[in-house]
DNA sequence: ATACCCCCCTTTTTT
DNA sequence: AGGGGGGTAT
């Protein structure tokens, strides 16, 4: 039990505590990680099977941490622990019982992408404005639902929520509700939301596999308790309902996911819950120096309602907090790019001794571009996920459909992808054909002869013999084998390898990455299943930082405060510090929002080990204009002595349209308005224009030749892509297609039918 | 059926 | 600034 010895009283307390309800509350940078992971450990080394342990984590990335911990400690034990994120663990728990809610054990996970596609054809269907009923609106609107376990009965039923949806004109909420759950359920799809909704209602109507598992699982641990939504709640109540040994680890203050349903409740009112509760809390602070820990304790100290908690840390004082002023987004880059680059060499640092932290990801533009500008190298973590790329989705697509024929959205994704001449008419008229008769799309286009006329059907029978080929081959055949084939036969890769442009060799590189991907988990040796369904089943379910290819490399790191969540790096950048950005304009119409912003702001401080700089820009692009900023609120609540201000920056003159050469008027001021903006010359956003690509202006002489004797190598005129040469000629009578190169704009294929060319010479 | 152009909206955060 | 959807010419 020598990991005992590194740990304070409180820590080890916390860890010794294993049976009965336990609630640890961790202030940032306390060890949270450490008492989790030795208290598994610990719970192994008392002899408790490692098979009866369920631990939640927020992300995967933290579930791969701790397994790895614990091994260290336990060996091998530790591979037997149920570790993940609330998702994927009732994802994996779902797939064995499906059935007993009428769903297929291959049900497929709708990502938020194809949820708004369901609603888009929801809302088209019934004709709804979708102004009013936009796609994000009635997402988040069944979303909220779901987390709060009001099922569509429920929601068309309840008074209020039908007040509610009246009184703002939005009274057909409850029928698309209806819709949606129907449609999902019809497809065999289950979205985000529903991996926790119907987990809950497995666990009610089956009383005997809630019993199962609550005595498979006689120690529970949750981590970042203060992110879980009630739906994920209940879960964790009724598993621990036998044996209650629950131990939740959180900490209020860094409670920020309440937009996506996360209760901060769950937490402030545990001890109702359990009147037997043990509660510890860890206060020291490891990671940070005194100055660091005493801004966030004042930014903090501005929230009401938040558990008495005294966060201190024994490290030195360190540098007071350095706050920067920018006058634009792109000198707020500069700025960062070149104090990173002279503390690099000053402080002997590394560049992943540094991180960047901003409130939204359109932020990261201009940091890139300063870094890049300095050559630093730096890694973007989050923003466009590797699975969300369109290549990969589409051919997910193709796999998600050869297991569930009827996963409408992939259905509707690939039907014409690459094309094969079935267009937006029949895939309607195959919509339209199910309806009537009562079965799926799927059915629809197995006989197609029936419901279509002879052209379009035959090409629809042909898809269909396609993925029924991919059905057959896939059942006996590993993941790696299953996918090539079906990436060739599809017609992708194909596709994808006939673009030459940069974008279509990118797109052609990540597919090969993918298939790569698949080739591993086809040679794993601790997994006896290797067919392509079971590399399909958590799919969804990875975000991007699983797939990091090279995670050691020594780069600057950029992510969302969100997502830096649970990290720490030496020197942190928070950029962005203003109003309407900082905190953000949606959170400014109530309190509690407000509150969560704050809670952000204290998350961001205290990812920060010895150096914390905070910037601020006085004007900065939105949506393509040039708007002015003032600094945000927040940083007025820091107690001064803490900071040290840098207004050195002197507006440069270029692309800043504020600034008029009145520079005295820009010079610090003192402290009481210290950060108060300059008045910009305008107030008004200006519109900048955009420079337009010149059209090419027909010759004077310009009319369309006879071009039914083209041949290539001619030189043509065409009417608005100016001059160029014929490459290529292909297809037949009435329908030849030219691809000409045109000096101004590139490579075309035009249909000699229609495109009007003037030809210049005959050199052939 | 397809390709291109224009206009709209976006930006809060993510499993 | 950039991406996506819808409308229109090819």
């Amino acid at each position: 039990m020598d990991y005992l010895q590194g740990l304070n009283p409180e820590q080890r307390a916390a860890v010794e505590q294993t049976e009965g309800p336990v609630m640890i509350i961790a202030g940032a940078g306390s060890g949270k990680t450490r008492v989790i992971t030795y208290r598994v450990a610990h719970l192994i080394r008392k002899g408790v099977d490692s098979f009866n342990i369920l631990v939640l984590t927020f992300t995967n990335k933290a579930a791969r941490e701790m397994r790895e911990r614990i091994t260290h400690v336990v060996g091998n034990e530790a591979k037997n622990i149920w570790m993940g994120t609330f998702h994927s663990v009732f994802a994996k728990l779902l797939r064995v019982e499906a059935e007993k809610i009428g769903y297929p054990s291959n049900f497929t996970i709708y990502d938020t992408d194809d949820s708004k596609s369901v609603i888009r054809a929801i809302l088209k269907e019934m004709n709804l404005d979708d102004k009013l009923y936009s796609v994000n609106f009635v997402l988040n609107r069944i979303s909220a639902s779901k987390n709060n376990l009001i099922s569509w009965q429920e929601y068309q039923k309840n008074e209020q929520i039908q007040a509610d949806d009246f009184s703002s004109g939005r009274g057909q909420m409850g029928l698309i509700y209806q819709n949606y759950a129907t449609r999902c359920y019809r497809a065999g799809a289950m979205d985000f939301d529903d991996l926790l909704y119907k987990t809950n209602e497995l666990l009610k109507l089956h009383p005997e596999v809630l019993n199962k598992y609550q005595h498979k699982f006689k120690y529970l641990m949750v981590d970042e308790y203060q992110d879980t939504n009630f739906s994920q709640y209940l879960i964790v109540k009724k598993l621990a309902a036998v044996n209650e040994n629950l131990c939740v680890v959180g900490d209020d203050a860094q409670s920020i996911y309440a937009f996506r349903g996360a209760n901060i409740q769950n937490i402030l009112n545990f001890e109702k819950d359990y009147p037997d509760l043990k509660v510890f809390k860890l206060e020291q602070n490891y990671r940070s120096t005194q100055n660091i820990v005493h801004v966030a304790n004042s930014i903090i100290s501005n929230n009401k309602e938040q558990l008495k908690k005294n966060v201190f840390s024994e490290k030195e004082a360190g540098d007071k907090i350095k706050v920067m002023r920018a006058f634009s987004d792109n000198e707020e880059g500069k700025m960062v790019a070149e104090t990173i680059m002279q503390d690099r060499s000053l402080k002997g640092r590394k560049w992943h001794d540094f991180a960047i932290l901003y409130r939204t990801n359109a932020q990261s533009r201009s940091m890139e571009e300063a870094l890049r500008k300095l050559g630093i190298p730096y890694k973007i973590y989050g923003g466009l996920s590797f699975y969300q790329r369109k290549e990969i989705k589409d051919l997910i697509a193709y796999f998600r459909l050869t297991f569930n024929p009827n996963d409408e959205e992939a259905l509707k994704r690939i039907i014409n992808y690459p094309r094969r001449g079935i267009g937006d008419t029949t895939v309607d008229r195959i919509i339209v054909s199910a309806d009537q008769n009562q079965i799926s799309l799927w059915e629809v286009i197995l006989e197609p002869s029936k419901y279509l006329d002879g052209r379009t059907s035959a090409a629809v029978g042909t898809f269909a013999t396609m993925i029924q080929s991919f059905q057959v081959l896939s059942k006996t055949k590993t993941a790696y084998e299953s996918a090539v084939y079906i990436a060739q036969h599809s017609g992708l890769l194909k596709d994808l390898y006939e673009d030459k442009s940069v974008e279509g060799i990118n797109r052609h590189e990540n597919i090969q990455e993918l298939l790569n991907g698949i080739k591993e988990f086809s040679e794993r040796e601790d997994i006896e299943e290797k067919g392509l369904d079971i590399f399909m089943q958590d799919i969804a379910l990875l975000t991007n930082d699983d797939n990091d290819k090279n995670p050691d490399a020594d780069t600057v790191s950029l992510m969302t405060i969100h997502s830096s969540k649970g990290l720490e790096f030496p020197q942190v950048y928070v950029v962005g510090l203003e109003e309407n950005l900082f905190p953000s304009q949606m959170s400014l119409n109530s309190r509690s929002d407000l509150e969560e912003e704050r809670r952000l702001f204290y998350v961001a401080v205290t990812r920060a080990e010895t150096k914390l700089t905070i910037s601020y820009a006085t004007s900065r692009f939105k949506f393509g204009t040039l708007i002015s900023c003032e600094p945000s609120r927040f940083l007025d609540e820091i107690d001064a002595k803490y900071l040290e201000l840098d207004y050195s920056a002197k507006p440069s003159t270029s692309n800043n349209p504020f600034f008029d050469d009145d520079r005295k008027a820009w010079s610090g001021g003192k402290q009481a308005d210290a950060f108060s903006k300059p008045k910009p010359a305008t107030s008004a956003p200006v519109k900048t224009t955009s420079i337009l690509a010149k059209a090419h202006i027909p010759s004077a002489n310009f009319k369309p030749s006879d071009t039914s004797n083209l041949q290539v190598g001619m030189e043509v005129e065409h009417e608005r892509f100016g001059f160029g040469k014929v490459l290529n000629l292909e297809g037949n009578k009435p329908d030849i297609k030219a691809t000409i190169f045109f000096k101004e704009i590139g490579q075309k294929q035009l249909l000699l039918k229609f495109a009007k060319l003037y030809i210049i010479n005959n050199i052939n």
